[in-house]
RNA sequence: GCCCCCAUAGUUCAAGGGAUAGAACAAGAGUUUCCUAAACUCUAGAUGCAGGUUCGAGUCCUGCUGGGGGCACCA
C-alpha cells in the first residue's frame, strides 16, 4: 500500500503541477495517534511545484488519490499535512494476508551473507559482573537481530585466558589460598578466582602503602612492590612455558570455565566459536614483519616497530615491544586476519565498550593501510558503561552488581510477589522455579536492552526488581493472559484462516492490525542500526494498545461468532508477535505467571 | 593539552529533519457482579546555554557549559 501511495502521489504531482518526481524519493510516515489517518503525506517540501498554499496542495493530492485508490474513504488535511483514511476492509485485508504468512516479521533465514559478531570477550580472574552482562545481552540480541534480517551469523567469543591479570589471581591462590577448590569451599570457580584477584590488589596496596612511608614516591613504590615483582616473574614463567605455572593456570581456569558456562546458560547466550587468547596472542607478529618490510610501519632506534598515523588523525601507534613481543594490537591485527582467511564474512562486529573506541578505530585503519580490502567490513558496537546509584563498579575494590547474585535476588522477587499474588497454585516446584525465572531473567534483560546501546546507562538495583511499568514482566504479564484467554475459548486450534473484511471492526483493533503490520520494518531497522532498543520499544508499544483493547472490548462473550473469531485471532496474533520480537531480545516467555 | 561519546519532566528511558516532544516510575484521583487488577482510566510536570542552516530543529552545523571515556613497550 505504502508503494501504491508513493506511486500515485508521483502521478497527482504529473497530472496537477505538471512535475516529475520519483515514487521512491517521496516519503510516507504512520499518522500520529492524536490525528485521524493512517498514513501522512507532508506536503511542504513540495510547494515550490505546486505554488499553491500547503493546505489547498494536499487537498489537491488528496482527492486526486481517492479518484485512484479505492481502500482510501477519506483524508483529512492539517496545515501541510495530508493524513489518509483507508478503509477497514483495507486493514481486515492486511490482517488476512499478516495471519497467512508464516514466520511473520522475519526473512528468509541465511538468504543474506555471513556475519560475524565478537561478544562476552570476558577476562578468567574474575566472576561476570553487570558491564559483562550488557554486552552479553547486546551481543546475544544483535545477533538474533540479525539472524531474523536474513543473515547467517557466527557468533565468536575471545577469552582473555592469558596476562598479568590471571598471574595476579594465581600468585594469591598460591600464597593465601590453602590449597581451596570450588569444591572444597562450595564456591563457584569464577567467583573463588575473583575473590584472589581482591585479595592480590589489597595486599598489594598494603605493600606500596608501606614503602611509600618509607620515602619512595607512588611510581616508585608500584615497581619495587614484592607482589608486583612476582606477579611479572610469574608472568614470564607462563611465557616460557614452565610446567608448574601452567599447571596452575590450566587448574584455574578450568574453574572459571565451569563457572562462565553456568553463568551464560543462566542468560542464556551462546557461541558458535571460542577462541582463548592464549592461542591468538602471538598472531599478527608476522603480519606486522610484513608491513615493515613494505615500509607500511617504521621501526625506532630500540627496536620497537610502530604505525606512524599522525596523518590519518590518530597517534603512533605500538605494534612490536623493543625486546619483539607483541602487544594487544598486533593481536587483534592476526586474528582479524585469520577471520577472514578462514571465513567468508560480510562484516566482522566486535561488540566491545565505548571505553575501546580509539583502539578499534586505529585497527581498522592499521588493517586498510596493510592492503586488506574487507577493513572496511569491520565494525565496532559499541556500548556506554553501566553505572550504579552509588558511585562506580569497581571489580578490584569489589564494587561490583555480580551477574549470579543479581540473577538469584531477582529470582527471589519474582517468587516473593507471585506469592502475595497468589499466583501459579496447583504449579509443581519445578514449573513455578521455572517461571519465576523466566520473570527474573526477562526483567533484567528488557531492563538493559531497551535503552539504546550508544547510552550509558543508569542500573538502580531497587528499581530494576520493579516489575511494573515498561519492564519485562509486565510484557510477560499481557502475554499469558492472551494464552490464558485463548485457553478458555477452546478455539485455539479451530480458528478459521481468514476473517470477513466487511466485519465492524473498532479502532483499537485496527490499530492493532496497524501496529502488527509494521513489524517487519522495525525488525530491518533494528538489524540495519543494530539497535535491540527499537524492537523493545516497539513490543512495549504493541502491548500498551493490546491492553487498551482487552479493557475496552469484550472478547469471550460476544455473540457474533465473526466478531468472537477475530478478536481472539487478533489476540492470537499479537501474542505471537511479542513471543517474535521477545525472542529476539533472547527473552523467553512462560505460559501462565 | 588533544580526541571521542553523552545531555529531554523530580527520576529512568522514547521520539527515521515534520504536527500539540511520547512512556514508565515517583505524586494525586478513579475503575473489579466481566476473559489473570503484575491491568486499565484521568490529573500535574521536560528538550543545558548562545548563535546558525531550513518552509520546519530535541534531531544537522559552530561555540560554550556540565557529565563520561580515551590518548601506555596494559589488555
Amino acid at each position: 500500500m505504502e508503494n501504491t501511495l508513493k506511486a500515485t502521489i508521483a502521478k497527482a504531482f504529473q497530472a496537477l503541477y505538471n512535475t516529475e518526481i520519483k515514487a521512491e524519493d517521496l516519503s510516507l510516515q504512520s499518522t500520529r495517534k492524536e490525528f485521524k489517518g493512517d498514513f501522512t503525506f507532508v506536503v511542504f517540501p513540495y510547494l515550490r511545484f505546486s505554488k499553491k498554499k500547503p493546505e489547498q496542495t494536499a487537498n489537491e493530492i488528496g482527492e486526486f488519490l481517492k479518484t485512484k485508490i479505492t481502500e482510501i474513504i477519506g483524508f483529512n488535511t492539517i496545515k501541510g499535512f495530508l493524513n489518509i483514511e483507508l478503509s477497514s476492509s483495507y486493514w481486515l485485508n492486511e490482517f488476512n494476508k499478516i495471519i497467512n504468512t508464516q514466520n511473520y516479521g522475519l526473512a528468509t533465514p541465511s538468504s543474506k551473507p555471513t556475519i560475524m559478531i565478537e561478544y562476552s570477550s570476558p577476562n578468567t580472574n574474575k566472576p561476570l559482573h553487570l558491564g559483562h552482562v550488557r554486552n552479553n545481552l547486546v551481543g546475544y540480541s544483535v545477533a538474533e537481530i540479525l539472524k531474523a534480517s536474513g543473515h547467517k551469523l557466527l557468533k565468536v567469543n575471545l577469552i582473555n585466558d592469558r596476562g598479568i591479570h590471571i598471574c595476579k589471581s594465581m600468585l594469591a591462590w598460591e600464597k593465601w589460598g590453602n590449597g581451596e577448590t570450588p569444591e572444597s569451599t562450595n564456591t563457584k570457580g569464577d567467583h573463588l578466582v575473583g575473590k584472589y584477584y581482591v585479595r592480590f590488589d589489597k595486599e598489594l596496596k598494603k605493600e606500596i602503602a608501606t614503602l611509600i612511608a618509607q620515602g619512595k614516591s607512588q611510581e616508585e613504590a608500584e615497581k619495587e612492590a614484592p607482589l608486583m615483582q612476582q606477579v611479572q616473574a610469574m608472568l614470564r614463567q607462563w611465557e616460557t612455558g614452565d610446567a608448574a605455572t601452567l599447571a596452575l593456570w590450566n587448574k584455574m581456569n578450568a574453574w572459571v570455565y565451569k563457572g562462565f558456562d553456568e553463568t551464560y546458560k543462566r542468560l542464556g547466550v551462546d557461541f558458535d566459536k571460542i577462541y582463548h587468547e592464549s592461542e591468538t596472542y602471538l598472531l599478527g607478529k608476522t603480519i606486522v614483519i610484513k608491513g615493515l618490510e613494505k615500509g607500511i610501519f617504521y621501526k625506532a632506534e630500540d627496536n620497537s616497530v610502530w604505525c606512524d598515523l599522525t596523518n590519518d588523525g590518530f597517534d603512533k601507534k605500538i605494534l612490536l615491544r623493543s625486546d619483539g613481543t607483541s602487544v594487544y594490537m598486533t593481536q587483534d591485527i592476526g586474528t582479524a586476519v585469520q577471520r577472514f582467511e578462514e571465513f567468508d564474512l560480510d562484516r566482522l562486529i566486535y561488540v566491545v565498550g565505548n571505553e575501546q573506541i580509539y583502539h578499534f578505530k586505529v585497527l581498522f585503519k592499521i588493517l586498510e593501510k596493510l592492503g586488506y580490502t574487507w577493513a572496511k567490513k569491520m565494525y565496532h558496537l559499541s556500548y556506554g558503561m553501566v553505572e550504579l546509584p552509588f558511585g562506580k563498579m569497581k571489580s578490584r575494590e569489589g564494587t561490583v552488581v555480580d551477574a549470579d547474585d543479581l540473577l538469584t535476588e531477582m529470582e527471589a522477587q519474582a517468587k516473593a510477589i507471585s506469592k502475595a499474588l497468589g499466583k501459579l497454585e496447583n504449579y509443581t516446584e519445578e514449573q513455578a522455579n521455572d517461571t519465576f525465572y523466566k520473570i527474573a531473567i526477562s526483567a533484567l534483560k528488557y531492563f538493559i536492552l531497551k535503552v539504546a546501546p550508544v547510552k550509558t546507562m543508569l542500573f538502580n538495583p531497587a528499581e530494576s526488581i520493579d516489575f511494573n511499568g515498561n519492564t519485562g514482566p509486565f510484557i510477560l504479564y499481557t502475554f499469558v493472559r492472551i494464552k490464558s484467554l485463548l485457553k478458555k475459548s477452546e478455539l485455539e486450534n479451530s480458528l478459521p484462516k481468514s476473517v470477513e473484511t466487511g466485519i465492524a471492526a473498532q479502532e483499537t483493533e485496527l490499530k492493532l492490525i496497524q501496529l502488527i503490520s509494521t513489524y517487519p520494518a522495525i525488525v530491518q531497522q533494528a538489524a540495519d542500526d543494530f539497535n535491540h532498543a527499537a524492537i523493545a520499544n516497539y513490543i512495549y508499544e504493541l502491548v500498551k494498545e493490546y491492553n487498551h483493547f482487552y479493557h475496552q472490548i469484550t472478547i469471550l462473550k460476544e455473540t457474533n461468532q465473526q466478531l468472537k473469531q477475530f478478536r481472539l485471532l487478533l489476540s492470537q496474533k499479537v501474542s505471537q508477535t511479542i513471543e517474535s520480537g521477545m525472542k529476539l531480545l533472547g527473552i523467553n516467555l512462560p505460559e501462565r505467571m
